[in-house]
DNA sequence: ATCTTATGAGACACTCGCGTATCATCCGCC
DNA sequence: GGCGGATGATACGCGAGTGTCTCATAAGAT
């Protein structure tokens, strides 16, 4: 346990490694355990010390995406408004977090609590889709399951969109709802 | 080049290897040589006569799927016929083909021949979306890098929704179809 | 100044997957 | 029956990545 006078151990450590693993990992997934250290500045002794394995690093992350999401959408999204309102704040809240996570896209979590609360994230999302429906924003008889894969579908390729420099970023939040709920036709657009 | 009298060395072999890897990899991507294999009922050695590398079999199975979607599409799509009637059609002959070739989506293919293979291929997508956008099918505001992502991400979503049993196979290129179009709100559908 | 603590550098052993080589065997074909 | 090509089993070496350990050192706290 440590002391309240020593909150953690050099924070900045732990910070630099954690930084500089979600920006190789992003760019190179399958980066080496020393390739982190190394772009940390830190040894790879050091990285060791603050999470024993490569999973416990690649977890820690997923926890903190979670986490930080979460957050983002809880700060963003206003549970009184429209379903279609919250699903427009979601995206916006969420697309600019992608240049940061989307590397978890792919990756495998075996930690079961990270898996559990990933499964509430998108139980959450399922939540809303039904919100949608109620409120006649989504169409019925569409599979709520379709829904929800293409609203995680819809994150990840803003995101792509956007890193890749096709499209703006101040863009994006609006083309996925607009893909979502009007498709990209011509005719009846908001 | 090959003698008419021995067409392929042991067919079957060679057969049972791509399939075998096919099957391997859709479920696990990770998965051994040595598994592909012993999965192909196979020697590690067998293996290795057919593919040198790993990567071998790798951007073999990668243009084995380009060609057969090309094929696929070929015979599916009247180019007299409307874009979004193109559209559709593409999306009922290549969805059933994501539970072969799903995997390749993350896949690293290093080899030159093989991506450009492939860029032709989102080239020709492109393409239809232009001719989607001539006839008011597609609002010409939209980007047209993300229309083609939409396609993309439809058909990697389509497969994995029908692989896991939550949106039936018959439905998935109309689904896809009316998302794209038309999204999946409830006013005004076709 | 001293003592604690985190750190960096490096060495080490271990595992795993890959690619190669060897040899006996089996099958189809002449 | 004999021959040649393909195969299976096996062994070997190699390299990469990982996790552990030790020891000297630098930074901070007391």
């Amino acid at each position: 346990m440590r002391s309240a006078l020593h909150p953690s151990p050099r924070p900045t450590a732990r910070d630099a490694i954690i930084g500089a693993a979600i920006r190789l990992w992003s760019r190179n997934p399958g980066a080496t355990f020393s390739e982190v250290a190394l772009h940390a500045g830190v040894g790879r002794a050091t990285l060791h010390r603050h999470f024993r394995t490569r999973d416990d690093l690649l977890t820690a992350l997923a926890e903190i995406c979670i986490e930080e999401t979460n957050e983002a959408v809880a700060a963003a999204v206003d549970r009184n408004a429209s379903a279609s309102r919250q699903l427009r704040r979601m995206f916006e809240a969420v697309i600019p977090l992608g240049d940061r996570y989307h590397f978890l896209y792919r990756a495998e979590i075996g930690d079961e609590h990270t898996t559990a609360e990933y499964r509430r994230q998108l139980d959450r999302v399922g939540t809303l889709v039904g919100q949608l429906k109620a409120e006649d924003a989504v169409a019925s008889d569409v599979p709520t399951a379709w829904v929800v894969a293409q609203i995680d579908q819809l994150i990840w390729t803003a995101w792509n969109e956007v890193a890749s420099g096709r499209v703006a970023a101040a863009d994006a939040a609006s083309l996925a709802t607009r893909t979502l709920l009007h498709g990209l036709g011509k005719e009846e657009q908001p």
